[in-house]
DNA sequence: TTCCAGGGGTAGA
DNA sequence: TCTACCCATGGA
């Protein structure tokens, strides 16, 4: 089955695959040439669909082979390639300023994204204090050994819902996925999600407001500062920089000393409700991880 | 052996 | 609000 989803002017599909590392991160699997995205998706019926992506002109080409409801489908390469995001505004701010009008000339500021935040919160979780390397070997753990096989090809597989993690003890969820000190805040967030504690989904309600949804990621079991704000980026909220080591090596070398995350935010204050963005596609263009 | 990576949680000041 | 310390992991 082929489905064309439309997509705005302003998009581009190689800049939001190319945005951070999630590409790399199982399900996805990126085939640099001929510059498919590759997705085991499972939808709800136990059974896991391959799903291969390509951009064209106005358009995302989506081949489903498998068990997929088309709409079900639309609605999550919607989330995935933030196609209601309205950066329109962004565009216009960038514009104005010859240090980032190159942003709206690439169509930059959609990010890769996964179908549910609880998949992303895992994921930047395994982010945190640990290499590249070593988060793609985390996520691989946790799909290979809990998600759901694609039939035909037991090796593939869809990131696993959160009762596939709850269903098991937090000693087999941390034997098998290997997070170290993260595996409590994985598994606890999955129980949560499963014992009616915790409706992550919810969280993507544009009524929360940016501050509150700040204070519900912090309250996650291993989301601090760092994890929350990126999360909120990934939400389309903008208003907080994720800081990380090399945003103080960044301020630093500007300021010619040490700094602490309060200063580094500061830092970044002029660029007001965008800062966030701003960030995350200079940190990427300057200095992107192997991915 | 020690350090470090796209930090987080906690106690104590 | 800030600082110090500890928290697995595994490659360099």
């Amino acid at each position: 089955m082929r489905i064309s989803i439309d997509t705005p002017d302003d998009f581009d599909f190689l800049e939001c695959v190319n945005a951070h590392g999630w590409r790399s991160l199982l399900p996805f699997c990126w085939d640099t040439e001929p510059k498919v995205l590759e997705r085991i998706e499972e939808f709800g019926d136990g059974n896991a669909a391959l799903l291969t992506i390509r951009g064209s002109n106005g358009k995302l080409d989506v081949d489903a082979h498998g068990s997929a409801p088309e709409q079900d489908v639309v609605r999550r390469v919607k989330i995935m390639f933030q196609l209601d995001l309205d950066i329109a505004r962004f565009y216009t701010y960038c514009a104005k300023q010859p240090a980032l009008c190159h942003i709206p000339q690439l169509r930059q500021g959609r990010i890769l994204r996964s179908p549910s935040l609880f998949e992303d919160a895992v994921k930047v979780i395994a982010t945190t204090n640990t290499t590249w390397s070593r988060t793609k070997g985390m996520v691989a753990r946790i799909v290979e050994s809990f998600g759901t096989p694609l039939p035909g090809d037991a090796a593939r597989r869809a990131f696993p819902r959160p009762d596939q993690i709850a269903s098991v003890t937090l000693e087999e969820f941390s034997e098998k996925a290997r997070l170290g000190y993260r595996n409590a805040s994985v598994h606890r967030i999955a129980t949560d999600i499963v014992e009616g504690r915790l409706d992550l989904e919810s969280w993507r309600d544009s009524e929360i407001t940016s501050q509150d949804l700040y204070k519900r990621l912090l309250s996650l079991p291993g989301i601090g500062p760092y994890a929350a704000s990126c999360l909120m980026i990934y939400l389309g909220r903008y208003e907080r920089v994720n800081v990380d080591s090399w945003a103080r090596m960044m301020v630093g070398k500007e300021l010619g000393r040490s700094v602490t995350d309060k200063e580094a935010h500061a830092f970044f204050e002029p660029y007001g409700e965008w800062k966030a963005l701003v960030y995350h596609f200079y940190r990427w263009r300057e200095s992107a991880p192997e991915f």
